[in-house]
DNA sequence: AAGTTTATTGACTCGTCAATCAACAAAAAA
DNA sequence: TTTTTTGTTGATTGACGAGTCAATAAACTT
């Protein structure tokens, strides 16, 4: 029955299971065995390909970063004027791909992990430099030195819509924190224009 | 050996107990007997006082809230005006008893435990409904109809400042947070002066 | 004095789960 | 064809941890 190069396949599927287990269960206590199933598998299949279930869980997250890094550059390169940029990376954040439930339940529980293991650290200050940078250098045509400043406060705009999110009941909305982080901006830029 | 009375003694120091060491650890993985050894019982103790962890983990949440509370009232009792009463519920909610690490890494795992434990999720509601309660009232005068919107937008800035603040390393800046925070209000509100 | 309530813990139960291993199967290489 | 590489799992290990319990002791009640 084996067939050859099933390495690939078995991890995509195990990403998957993962980002979609964590969702359901609302944090890392999912067992491997409950990820295995899920994805078709036995435990120990996914432990002889990933090693421990915390490499599953960051090969999770960079799967879920890397969809949302292809939807910016996406936006970035469709977008016209810097402020089109802007509000294509605002929208590529809350686009439903990278919006919904299970994605956000993971970067929830990320971040819990992030406190503490340094590889989930790393990995999120590389995600974190990245959306700084790609608001600033949009940000500076607009505002010139107070780029900086509008890109902090939009991020932290971000994360908190994002928890939002996976706190309140009922079905994502993204279009309204689409919204809500635009106002932010349009009201920092428009006062900049003062 | 036995004093009686001990009961109110014994569950401050194993709430106090809890939120350092879930703060130390950085997950809700913290075992019951590191709690109680910190707190100087036996983890037997701790079941016989809590019943449970989780327990013990809501009244911890429910004393941070508590102490929130305090301060923000405190604040609202001496403020000045609605903006004034603004400026102190944003500085209560930076305020170094409430920013403080610990605290806010309770905060992040806590967020984890709502999004699937009942309890802990009505704790979190009625958390989150005062806070808009409170900024909604002091918005009123200031932008009518639009309290609301701002009220979240500000919700979600609190929000996202705190999780900023667990995740960055270095010594907390409330102070920087709350700059921050002002400044989202300020625009907002000179938006609506337009 | 006898009985009850409160405080306290060491030892134990019971379950869970990450990680490992031995073993089997099929394809590819030699 | 033998050997090696790749895929796969059931069974097992080993550790850990929440919650229970029996037992001990001091204080308070009657």
């Amino acid at each position: 029955m084996p067939k050859l190069g099933m390495e690939p396949i078995r991890k995509e599927a195990l990403v998957k299971a993962t980002i979609v287990e964590i969702g359901r269960v609302g944090s890392l206590d999912v067992t491997v065995s409950q990820i295995a199933k899920r994805a078709g598998m036995s435990s120990a299949l996914a432990h002889h390909y990933f090693g421990s279930k915390e490499e599953m869980f960051l090969a999770a997250m960079r799967h879920i970063m890397t969809l949302y890094g292809a939807e910016v550059r996406g936006a970035l390169a469709a977008a016209e004027g810097p402020e089109g940029r802007i509000r294509g990376i605002l929208r590529a954040s809350f686009s439903p791909g990278n919006f919904r439930r299970e994605a956000v339940g993971a970067w929830l529980n990320f971040w819990v992990l992030a406190q503490t293991a340094p590889p989930a650290k790393r990995l999120l200050a590389i995600y974190q430099g990245r959306l700084r940078s790609n608001l600033v250098s949009a940000l500076r045509p607009l505002a010139g030195d107070r780029a900086e400043g509008i890109a902090e406060s939009l991020g932290a705009m971000i994360d908190g819509l994002y928890l939002r999110e996976v706190l309140k009941s009922g079905p994502p909305d993204g279009a309204e924190a689409v919204a809500l982080a635009l106002r932010h901006l349009e009201v920092e830029l428009a006062r900049g224009a003062v």
